[in-house]
DNA sequence: TATGATATGCTCAAAGAGAGCATAATTAGG
DNA sequence: CCTAATTATGCTCTCTTTGAGCATATCATA
């Protein structure tokens, strides 16, 4: 069988919360990912892009994840002769580590209307606004068009869903509401990014947000002590919603995620709060992978 | 930046579930996965594995999903001068057409342990006893594989988690106990598969029994209309499970997923049970996305 | 000392999940 | 025709999980 030639070349869409706002590691003031070429030395793609970031970074990363390969004919950066295989990994970096230094910028500067934190943000009415428009220019496809609107953006009766962060995405980009799908500057939704890095870091977005809600991801976010409203704080700012506070300290006990560490942080501005810290022995002791089918016993 | 080359290429595990059987694709006598170039005519590595599969197999993939991309130094095939990326996909393909033919088998012929519908199988005596040994031969790490053991094949009191295929073909990978790893066919469990292929499967079946539970997938693999225990043995076939019929009704009923086409069926040996068939539009009608986050509603 | 703020404990109702009893509608066998 | 075996389908009951909110505790500060 014939083999096929390309060029390969690793993205990161690293992530970090600082200061309740999730940030993603840009270089180009914020206008693209970081990216870099696989080398042949390296054992394994995770290995590689590992060390290459440390590198770069000077941050270590901690949870590392595949997320999505590209290779359309119509990515940029195609050099003549071959094709550019993009592979995209998810990495999470540690909070301290991450801080407020230059090249981290904060997702709703991109995806203003992901953030519901402070309730329905405003510009999601300019959005659907002109979905609406989108979706009445072909007659044919009108309805359609509409009840995929209405059901990315929770607009029927379900409510709004935090996870279809790129579906939405992908939506502004059909309907060419985005300057990456050719649209022009003044016509673009968000901050835009180079080539399809906006794309990937929906995808990342979208990953992570469905991830922490079965799996204890977000620890890697956390520095080592935290209270539990930190943890709450940093939920939620990766989510874009607010919790309610004693459910989610319910939730987190019940799941015995964590563990006193028997200090407590005054700087809250009321009771103290206990510090806690993660329980690193869940990772080989439970699956925390819920089942949701009606099994028989026997 | 520099940039690597590769070859790159594709590779499908591609199932279908017939007789109560989950299936996959394979080429020579059940040894290998299909897999093929990536050529460069195509828009979209997505629809160039459509295209290529259809040709091949003559079977129409419905569902398709990227599974995962490897790029490991130590994969076989490495071609002095450049790497091989093989990048997976995991596709549906409905009952109909993807019967008894050659080169379908069955998923348990490569993972004997993964069936749990008949009970606990046997060869999990086994398969435990070995890992065991394998073990108690390192007494630094003795502990740490007894409860990473014991977890993966759930006898730490959580229960078998049939979505732990993938660690659990890892583990006796690392342990040695499959002749990919190393070890001699003798002591190799279940059917040995060329390269890592068999890894590449264990991923997707794994993918598969993850997404069952929160993504209408099944639908793929059912032919146009059923009955509701049909479809029931069809996800205990992929999840490797036997699940309560009565409540499995309920859960169906009460998601909508489905809708009577008005006729039955009666070659079941008694009462004859009502056909249904998927109702296609709640793909753009609810997100399905079972959010687990005490939100607050302000 | 009163006030504001956050932390933390607890309750109550509603929804969901697990298990199983009961009844209905067929076919196969006397 | 009658009976047993077999699968379909309806319904109940309990236990757990979730959603919402009240109440109390413990700090800093004016």
């Amino acid at each position: 069988m014939t083999i096929g030639f390309a060029h390969a070349e690793l993205i990161a869409v690293l992530v970090a919360v600082t200061g309740d706002e999730p940030r993603v590691m840009t270089i180009r003031s914020g206008n693209a990912l970081p990216s870099g070429p696989f080398e042949m030395g390296h054992r394994t793609l995770q290995s590689g892009l590992r060390e290459w970031v440390q590198e770069q970074t000077e941050h270590p990363v901690g949870y590392l994840e595949q997320l999505y390969t590209f290779a359309d004919r119509d990515r940029n950066n195609d050099i003549p002769g071959g094709r550019t295989i993009s592979i995209s990994y998810l990495g999470l970096v540690n909070e301290q580590s991450g801080a407020g230094r230059p090249g981290w910028h904060g997702w709703y500067e991109y995806f203003p209307w992901e953030d519901h934190r402070q309730g329905r943000p405003a510009v999601l009415d300019e959005v659907m606004a002109r979905l609406r428009n989108w979706a009445d220019a072909d007659p044919a496809r009108r309805d359609h068009r509409h009840r995929r609107a209405d059901f990315t953006f929770g607009l029927d009766g379900g409510g709004w869903n935090e996870d279809l962060a790129l579906q939405r995405y992908e939506l502004l980009y059909e309907a060419g509401l985005v300057s990456e799908a050719g649209c022009g500057a003044e016509a673009n939704l968000g901050r835009a990014m180079f080539a399809d890095h906006r794309r990937i870091l929906a995808t990342g977005i979208a990953r992570l947000r469905a991830k922490i809600k079965y799996r204890p991801v977000v620890f890697e976010l956390m520095p080592e002590s935290f209270t539990l409203l930190r943890l709450q704080r940093t939920i939620e700012a990766l989510a874009g919603l607010t919790l309610h506070k004693q459910n989610f300290r319910r939730l987190i006990e019940q799941q015995e995620l964590v563990e006193e560490t028997g200090g407590t942080e005054s700087e809250t501005g009321g009771r103290p709060a206990k510090l806690f810290r993660f329980r690193h022995t869940v990772l080989e002791e439970r699956a925390l992978a819920g089942t949701k089918l009606p099994l028989s016993r026997n």
